[in-house]
DNA sequence: TAACCTCTGTACCAGTTGTTCCGGAAATGT
DNA sequence: ACATTTCCGGAACAACTGGTACAGAGGTTA
């Protein structure tokens, strides 16, 4: 028998998975390895297929019968149980091959995302939280061409959470009806990377002028919107790509959400009974 | 069934135990937990007694069957392999600072990273970047309450890189005037995670009627609309909260934005030196 | 639309497993 | 040393598991 993990076969061979047999190997990556341990019934059952097709599915993975199959799957667990150094993500990094693409981005997500942890600092954090949480006043999002969507994401979240959120136009500059009903006090989230928008800087600078607590959420090279910011949260998006990866904004965001939503959860929880979509 | 790990109750019932039952314990502790999810003949001949005391010895432990006794290893090992992912979590108990919320997010952020890398299988990632870099076939992206700002995201990024690619209204169901410049061979990428929005189901099932290419991005729990997909993208969503992260869909995304812009511009340089038609 | 092919679930068979019973061995007390 | 009790393992039995053949469903092509 060929060498190879269990679940580096199951990667192997996914390709030449039927539909049926791919929702098996699914069921087991899910919950690997314990299922592999269940007869064949239960394995086949958690996956919503026959047993025959899960015992299909381990023929194609070279194993000559489900007890072989179990087999492997133990004496696999035995190993790693024996190093317990070896526990966790010690996985080789077979190179050569770029079917390692996903892991090696990952990766330098990873990294960028330690990187943004430690930039920022937490009373920066915890004092957008706490103003978005505290309900005074409204709140408006907006970002640039691609960080647009990641306001939107911000938006339909907070919506949630608590009232006067509202999303405008960034790009559509500072023009007077987007501006009517911002108020002193209010609070607005602005999201700019590189190739920094001047219409986004035009905009921020007219809600600034109105006494609007500006939050910018930027690179690590700082958009120009900073001049009219209270407060910056810098993320890391270096990437060795095309474009730089907006991946932290997105995290940064959505801990801002789970921060601000413990914060103020009694409020939340009356919304989310009445807010539901049809 | 009483609580308690399988181990302790070997220890707990250790004294009780005849001179042969305990060579039984003795082994079962000695590799544990993997010889235990052997067949009852192996499990009882490493330890040198037959298949009789072993059964007695797993009825000592209080458990009506030796299949009864597998289903609680079993268990388990999934207990203590899920453990890692709760590990970033079992740190927050302290409540006093919460000026570590944003390490502490970030920290779990990664969990579900490499989560999402083991589950991933390479070849169904390379898959979904070769068939929208190929640029046969119109692209369509559609998503949910939340996700569809995601949708949005990679909406704007594959824009750039490739024509025919357009974002529709999935929660508008299937309405004719939508699916009307659907084309058999195209290509649609669904983003759907728990709450699964039924609306969403039809969609993709109407543009699977169409001979369209359905790629699913969902997350471990693998929404319905696998049923009409060609390909499903499982991502680690896991979390204590209220909502889960959506973070790793938009890695995801990202990933797969930048490995498909890999593959166009290789294409093109290849078309450029070899000549290669089609 | 019709014919074809692949895929998938059901039904059935065979083999193995788990379980029990009982004879004998070992140990203990008299 | 004998009797009694406890314990152990081999063998028979029954339940269940894994394996396979088959037919229907679904999708593809002409």
């Amino acid at each position: 028998m060929e060498p190879g993990t269990v679940e580096s076969r199951v990667h192997e061979a996914m390709h030449r998975l039927t539909a049926a047999e791919k929702r098996v190997a699914r069921g087991l990556l899910a919950n690997y390895p314990t299922i592999g341990f269940a007869p064949v019934a239960e394995f086949s059952r958690q996956s919503g297929a026959s047993a025959a097709t899960a015992l299909r599915f381990v023929a194609q993975l070279g194993y000559g019968s489900y007890p072989e199959f179990q087999r492997a799957l133990r004496q696999e667990l035995e190993e790693r149980v024996k190093s317990p150094l070896q526990r966790g993500l010690a996985r080789p990094p077979a190179p050569g091959r770029d079917d390692q693409f996903l892991d090696r981005f990952f990766h330098q997500a990873v990294g960028n995302l330690h990187a943004t942890a430690r930039r920022i600092p937490s009373s920066e954090f915890e004092a957008v939280c706490a103003r978005i949480a505290d309900g005074k006043g409204a709140c408006h999002l907006f970002g640039g061409r691609f960080t647009d969507a990641i306001a939107a994401y911000t938006e339909a979240h907070l919506r949630l959470i608590r009232p006067g959120v509202r999303r405008l136009d960034g790009r559509a500059s500072s023009r007077n009806d987007q501006l009517l009903d911002v108020k002193p006090g209010d609070t607005a989230i602005v999201f700019d990377v590189r190739r920094y928008d001047p219409q986004l800087v035009a905009t921020a600078a007219s809600l600034a002028a109105r006494r609007v607590f500006v939050v910018l959420v930027t690179d690590a090279w700082i958009s120009p919107v900073s001049r009219h910011a209270k407060i910056v949260l810098p993320c890391e998006t270096g990437t060795d790509r095309t474009w730089d990866a907006n991946l932290v904004l997105f995290a940064t965001m959505e801990a801002l959400i789970a921060r601000t939503t413990e914060l103020c959860w009694a409020s939340a929880s009356n919304r989310m009974g009445l807010g539901e979509p049809s």
